[in-house]
DNA sequence: TGTACATCAGTGAACGCGCGTTCACTGATGTAC
DNA sequence: TGTACATCAGTGAACGCGCGTTCACTGATGTAC
């Protein structure tokens, strides 16, 4: 154990971490590897000590984005009630903030087009993360007093991940800020009723 | 005029048609330039007869499929009355034939997530685009006897392209066709009250 | 009708560039004696 | 405590490849006389 016991999990993780932001602000067709390496103060040759390949490096960048976005849900839900929190949640999603701030946010309406490209790895990921994100969610409105909260929560992430991902394509702020109003109060009369 | 007058045009209409193809199976990064021209009969050479810029082919490409999608839409409604219509309209958007076949589908679902990385140009075609289709179908279900229809349009529109995205990325089909299920009863329930 | 010329719709070689990947090497750190 | 050696976490040059773009050229077609 040189340079002290945990030096490479370290660089790994700020890795992982760098990788996890980039795939979520422009796809994960535009992270290049020099790129990555140089954001971390490496250069890229030492990127094959970390990772097996381009496409592994993907995968757990997937992953790791989706663990990150899991922990925010449920930060979100230990400061406060259920209905609450489903409320806070519902709004944080389709805020203004979420669009501009891609690289912090939810995976899944970047991700959704990339599929046929994805490989298996990533696929996996993907599936994985968007899977526990949603019984997490469907949970939730359960605890709020929602029936059917499975379907519901699933309905619910299609409206949410197609409204942002149209609402970051609007150049005019005015009408994009409208299209994640309008959705939020369809959502919120789903998710929440009565 | 040599050729026969209408040679350029036919040609360059015939690459428009294709790339609009390729834009909506792989999106419009992985689209390149001697592929295009490939499969059209030509050498790369050519390209820049035909278009200024691979940006601009890219936004004219965006259009046309746009325009397609249009006049499915169109066909729909000329064959039925308003309500038939509507629900034949939804019922095709989020079926597994229009996830299966990405290179004929509705150009939103693939769009979205390269909002960051478009060119301005591109953009705009995409805005107007689904401007024009949101409005159509906000007239569709406004004769259909929906009330606040422009909202719901929208909405309705942010869950279809969310859901056909999401489906998209799952691999186990059956699991991939619930999620089109469940969100077009949802769908049907916002689009056609009673 | 026949020939000279202009134009049109391309061809195909060449350019610089950035990419993912490989690999021989390096220098700082730790261990063995 | 001091020296020899092993290992670790990289470095940086080099590779082949495909990309978007440019450009001198070409051969089929049309027009002028």
């Amino acid at each position: 154990m040189r340079y002290g016991s945990e030096r490479r999990e370290t660089t790994h993780s700020d890795l992982v971490e760098t990788a996890a932001a980039m795939v979520r602000r422009d796809g994960p067709d535009k992270l290049s590897i020099s790129e990555l390496m140089k954001s971390a103060g490496l250069t890229h040759g030492g990127f094959y000590y970390h990772f097996a390949s381009r496409e592994d490096m993907v995968a757990r960048a997937i992953e790791r984005a989706f663990v990150d976005t899991q922990a925010r849900l449920e930060a979100i839900c230990a400061a406060q009630p259920a209905k609450a929190a489903l409320r806070t949640y519902l709004e944080q999603y389709l805020s203004p903030g979420h669009r501009d701030e891609r690289s912090t946010g939810c995976p899944i309406p970047i991700l959704t087009s990339y599929a046929p490209l994805l490989g298996a790895e990533s696929r996996q990921a993907f599936e994985h993360g968007a899977a526990r994100l949603t019984s997490r969610l469907a949970a939730l409105m359960s605890e709020a007093g929602v029936t059917d909260a499975g379907t519901m929560a699933m309905s619910i992430f299609s409206e949410m991940s197609g409204a942002l991902g149209i609402s970051r394509v609007i150049a005019d702020r005015a009408r994009s800020d409208e299209v994640l109003r309008l959705s939020l109060g369809a959502v919120l009369l789903r998710a929440m009723p009565a």
